[in-house]
DNA sequence: GGCATCCATAACCCTGTGGTTATCTATAAC
DNA sequence: GTTATAGATAACCACAGGGTTATGGATGCC
């Protein structure tokens, strides 16, 4: 992942209202009026931070008849871990054990994909 | 980690140079000439990103003499990560293996701290 | 075709951001 | 106290960002 599309993701994810869409389409897909429906802020507004979303390469859109569906695209979101993640030996001056986070974060996943 | 942190640190994070100057603290602490040097940008711009970077909690700074060090506050990358780690279930439709990043991760977190 | 619905786009406003130059403050050295 | 250096602050500029209202375009239905 290169340096443009980490500022368009971070620049994507560094809004609550964009991070509150992207919590709600992790759960369906969604069309705008869904979407709007969620906030007291105007449908242009949102359809805007949807082309935000979609240029970081966080969702895309397909047309269902009338209706345009946003679907959650999280491969950006890998990446930009894995940014971070370079930064956690960082993050050892206040854990005995390094691997604590993610060791809990593998639990949690194992239980998450055994429901499916 | 509240909203408002995480508007702070992607904010933060969703500039090349304020990332660039976290990749350069990671090696040492750093004044504000050193960092300035790194760029082409002149010395208040960097002070601003700077002032960024201390107000969403990324580096702490003290005074050296005549100069301020910059030093490297990791743990709000980790919390960031830990946000971003709620979406790992949906990286896995590219991936067979869902353990496959942190595994890779936690490799290399292994080889990195057995060199101190 | 005509109409309704869903959404995009345009035009605008206000504020924030990233940069500049000029200047002020704080510390150290003499 | 004077001077030099490191860095902060102020004032300014251009433009991007998040919001609005008004309007236009695409699709489905009758």
């Amino acid at each position: 992942m290169n340096e443009d599309q980490l500022d368009l993701v971070f620049g994507a994810l560094a809004d609550r209202t964009r991070r509150a869409i992207l919590a709600r389409l992790a759960e369906t897909d969604a069309n705008v009026g869904d979407l709007t429906a969620l906030f007291t802020m105007s449908q242009p507004a949102v359809s805007k931070h949807l082309k935000v979303l979609e240029q970081a390469g966080l969702i895309s859109r397909n047309r269902q008849g009338t209706m345009r569906l946003s679907h959650l695209q999280a491969e950006p979101l890998k990446d930009a871990t894995g940014w971070l993640a370079d930064y956690r030996t960082y993050w050892s001056e206040s854990y005995d054990r390094l691997d604590q986070l993610f060791e809990s974060l593998n639990e949690t996943k194992l239980n998450e994909t055994s429901e499916e």
